[in-house]
DNA sequence: GCTATGGATAGCCTAGCATCCCAATGCTA
C-alpha cells in the first residue's frame, strides 16, 4: 500500500531532521508517518474522493505534509526528501537499527569516514576507525560491532509466539526472591504485540540491587548491556533482550502503566494530567510535589478521568476517548473460547488421530472441537477427497456416540478446510460439503494475483452457500509474506450480507486477521472466529494469540462465534 | 511542522544510563 511507502519516508525524514538537531520537526513526521501507517484506508483513495482538504484530515497532517502526501501521489517523489538523500546519501534506518546508533552517530560516521550503510559500519569498526572519532572510543565501537552483528543475524523483531513462553520462566524464576512484592511483564509483551523488539519486566521489590543482581546472574544471559541500581538490561541466547525494571512498591502502578506503553498512548495521557494541572511519570501522579497516585494503574486512571483499560487496546487508536466516554468494549477475554475450528488431523498428514485431539481440546477445557482437514486439491498435504471426507465423518460419528455414552457433552464437529481455487470455485462437490457441520474455505495456491481478481476470486467463495468460515483471509506470513492484494472493505460486505465468518488464525506467524482487518469487520457486523490451524496438539496452545489479537481488535465474545454454545454455532452454520 | 487558540503565536512527554571526558550528549525506552 502506498501508506506505507509514504510512512517509510517520513520516518526517514524524521531521521535526517533529527541530524540536523532541528526541533519538534522529526516528531511531526514521526506522527505523519505513524498514522499513515495504521490508517486503514489508502491515501490515494482519500486524495482521489477528498482531495488535498481530506489529507489534512488525517491527524497527524498539516498543510506542508499534506503537500509532500499530494507531491508522492502525483509524481511517485518528495523533492524535500530527495534533497536530504541528495545532502546524506546515508541508508539512514539501516544505521539507526544498529543498537546504540542514533541520527546524531550517523551524522559523524558519515562526515568523517563517509559511512553510508551496515556494510561500511561494519568494515570501519572492525578495522578500528571508529574510536578515534570525536566523542566516539573504543567501547562505543566494540558496542557496534556487536550491534551490526546482531542486526545481520536477526532481523531485530521477534514472534510474540517464540517470546511469551520464556518471558514466562523468567517470571516465575524471579518470583522464587522473597524481595520481590509484584513483578509483570510490561512493554509490548504485556500489550500482547504481533511481534516484539525486547522484552520489559518490571518488579516492585524492598531490595533492588539484589534483584538486579539475581537477575544478571540468570541462566542463558550471553550479554549484559548494562546495570544501575534500579536498572538493567541483558541478551538471552535466543538473541533477544530483556530489560529489568526495579521499583519501590507505591510506584508500581504508574510504572507498570509507563512501561506497558505504548509510547503513543502515554503520550496523550500525560497531555491529560498536564491539561489538569498534573505531571505523570513512571513514579505517580503528582499535583505539584504530592503524589496523588501510582501504587495501581487502576486509581492512576481513575484519576485522569477514565477506567483502567486492557493492556492490549492502549494503542491511542481511540481507546482513551472511548474510555473518557465510560464507553469501553469488553473484550473477549482468555478463557472465554468453547472449542476450535480448525484443527488438522492424521487424515491429511497431521499429527494425532482425531481422538486424540478431542483429548486434548477436553483437556483444555473446551466443550467441542472441529475437525477441518485440507480437501483434495492441496496433494502435497494429503488433502481429502470426497470418500474420503464421507468416511472420516463415519470415524466422527462413532467418536460422538462414545462421548455420549460417556454421558460427556464434549463434541466433535465435523468440517474441511477446503480450496478456493482461482476462479473462486471450491475444490469439493456441493452434495458432500452439504453434509458436513460447517465448511472454512482459504486461499493456498497462486497468491499474487491482480487487486481485483483477487477480491473476486474471495468473494465467490464468500458468496458459495456451503462456505461458513474463509480461513487467514488476508495471507500474509509475517516477516515473510506479504497479504495478497484484496479489497477488504468488499470483502466484508459479502461477508456481512452472506452470514460469513472471517478468521482470526492463532499461528505466531500467521496472525491473520490482524488487529486492525478486525476492528474494521467489527464495525461492519462481520463475524470472526479464532482458530489455530493446528498440525499437532502441542498447536492448540496457540489460541491464546489469536484471542490477543481479536482483543487488539476490540473483539468482543458477541463477534466471536467460537465463544458461543456448540448449539447456536450449529445453528449460525445451517 | 502540527495543533490549539484566536487570527499570529506558544507549546510540543520524561528519565536513566553509558560514554566520553571529567560536564555534556546521545540513545533508549
Amino acid at each position: 500500500m502506498v501508506n506505507q511507502e509514504i510512512a517509510q519516508i517520513f520516518y526517514d525524514i524524521a531521521q535526517f531532521l533529527e541530524m540536523e538537531a532541528v526541533a519538534f520537526k522529526p516528531y511531526a513526521y514521526e506522527k505523519a508517518g505513524l498514522a499513515l501507517e495504521t490508517l486503514a484506508e489508502d491515501v490515494k483513495e482519500i486524495y482521489k474522493k477528498e482531495g488535498f482538504e481530506g489529507l489534512k484530515k488525517i491527524p497527524g497532517v498539516g498543510e506542508n505534509i499534506a503537500g509532500k502526501i499530494e507531491e508522492y501521489l502525483k509524481t511517485g517523489k518528495i523533492k524535500y526528501y530527495e534533497g536530504y538523500k541528495k545532502k546524506y546519501p546515508v541508508n539512514i534506518q539501516e544505521l539507526t537499527a544498529v543498537e546504540g546508533v542514533g541520527p546524531k552517530m550517523v551524522r559523524d560516521l558519515w562526515k568523517y569516514l563517509k559511512i553510508k550503510n551496515l556494510f561500511d559500519l561494519e568494515k570501519a569498526s572492525r578495522a578500528g576507525k571508529i574510536r578515534d572519532l570525536p566523542h566516539f572510543g573504543e567501547k562505543t565501537e566494540k558496542n557496534i560491532l556487536q550491534g551490526v552483528a546482531f542486526l545481520k543475524r536477526e532481523k531485530g523483531r521477534f514472534l510474540l509466539g517464540d517470546i511469551l513462553p520464556t518471558v514466562r520462566e523468567i517470571i516465575e524464576n524471579l518470583k522464587s526472591l522473597k524481595e520481590i512484592k509484584q513483578i509483570s511483564e510490561a512493554g509490548s509483551v504485556r500489550r500482547r504485540k504481533e511481534t516484539i523488539g525486547d522484552v520489559d519486566i518490571l518488579v516492585a521489590a524492598s531490595k533492588p540491587s539484589k534483584v538486579i543482581n539475581y537477575f544478571i546472574s540468570l541462566p542463558g544471559i550471553v550479554k549484559i548491556w548494562g546495570n544501575g541500581p534500579t536498572k538493567a538490561s541483558i541478551r538471552l541466547e535466543t538473541g533477544f533482550d530483556v530489560d529489568l525494571r526495579v521499583v519501590p512498591e507505591k510506584s508500581y502502578g504508574s510504572a507498570l502503566q509507563y512501561f506497558t506503553g505504548s509510547k503513543e498512548h502515554n503520550i496523550v495521557l500525560r497531555q491529560i494530567a498536564i491539561n489538569k494541572g498534573l505531571k505523570l511519570n513512571e513514579y505517580g501522579l503528582f499535583r505539584g510535589k504530592k503524589m496523588i497516585a501510582g501504587k495501581t494503574e487502576e486509581e492512576i486512571y481513575k484519576k485522569l478521568g477514565m477506567s483502567v483499560m486492557e493492556p492490549e487496546l492502549r494503542e491511542n487508536t481511540g481507546e482513551i476517548e472511548t474510555a473518557i466516554k465510560g464507553r469501553l468494549p469488553k473484550i473477549i477475554g482468555y478463557k472465554d473460547i468453547k472449542g476450535d475450528l480448525h484443527c488438522h488431523s492424521n487424515w491429511d498428514g497431521g499429527a494425532n488421530s482425531i481422538e486424540e485431539i478431542a483429548q486434548a481440546a477436553i483437556k483444555m477445557g473446551y466443550e467441542y472441537i472441529g475437525i477441518s482437514d485440507h480437501t483434495k486439491f492441496l496433494r502435497i498435504e494429503h488433502g481429502l477427497n470426497e470418500k474420503q471426507l464421507v468416511r472420516q465423518r463415519k470415524e466422527i460419528e462413532k467418536l460422538n456416540e462414545k462421548f455420549k455414552v460417556q454421558s460427556s457433552k464434549f463434541k466433535v464437529l465435523h468440517g474441511c478446510e477446503a480450496n478456493i481455487m482461482p476462479d473462486g470455485s471450491i475444490d469439493i462437490k456441493d452434495e458432500v460439503l452439504e453434509k458436513l457441520d460447517y465448511v472454512i474455505a482459504g486461499i493456498h495456491s497462486q497468491f499474487k494475483m491482480s487487486k481485483g481478481q483477487m477480491t473476486k476470486r474471495i468473494i465467490t467463495a464468500v458468496k458459495n452457500s456451503n462456505v461458513d468460515i474463509i480461513s487467514h483471509p488476508t495471507g500474509r506470513i509475517i516477516q515473510r509474506r506479504d497479504e495478497y492484494q484484496i479489497d477488504f472493505d468488499e470483502i466484508l460486505k459479502a461477508a456481512k450480507e452472506t452470514n460469513t465468518i472471517l478468521e482470526i488464525n492463532s499461528f505466531p506467524g500467521r496472525l491473520d486477521l490482524k488487529d486492525i482487518y478486525i476492528k474494521k469487520a467489527k464495525e461492519a457486523g462481520v463475524k470472526m472466529v479464532i482458530n489455530t490451524d493446528s498440525h499437532h496438539i502441542d498447536h492448540l496452545r496457540f489460541i491464546e494469540y489469536g484471542i490477543a489479537q481479536a482483543r487488539r481488535g476490540w473483539a468482543e465474545k458477541e463477534d466471536i462465534v467460537n465463544s458461543w454454545q456448540v448449539e447456536e454455532l450449529l445453528k449460525l452454520f445451517s
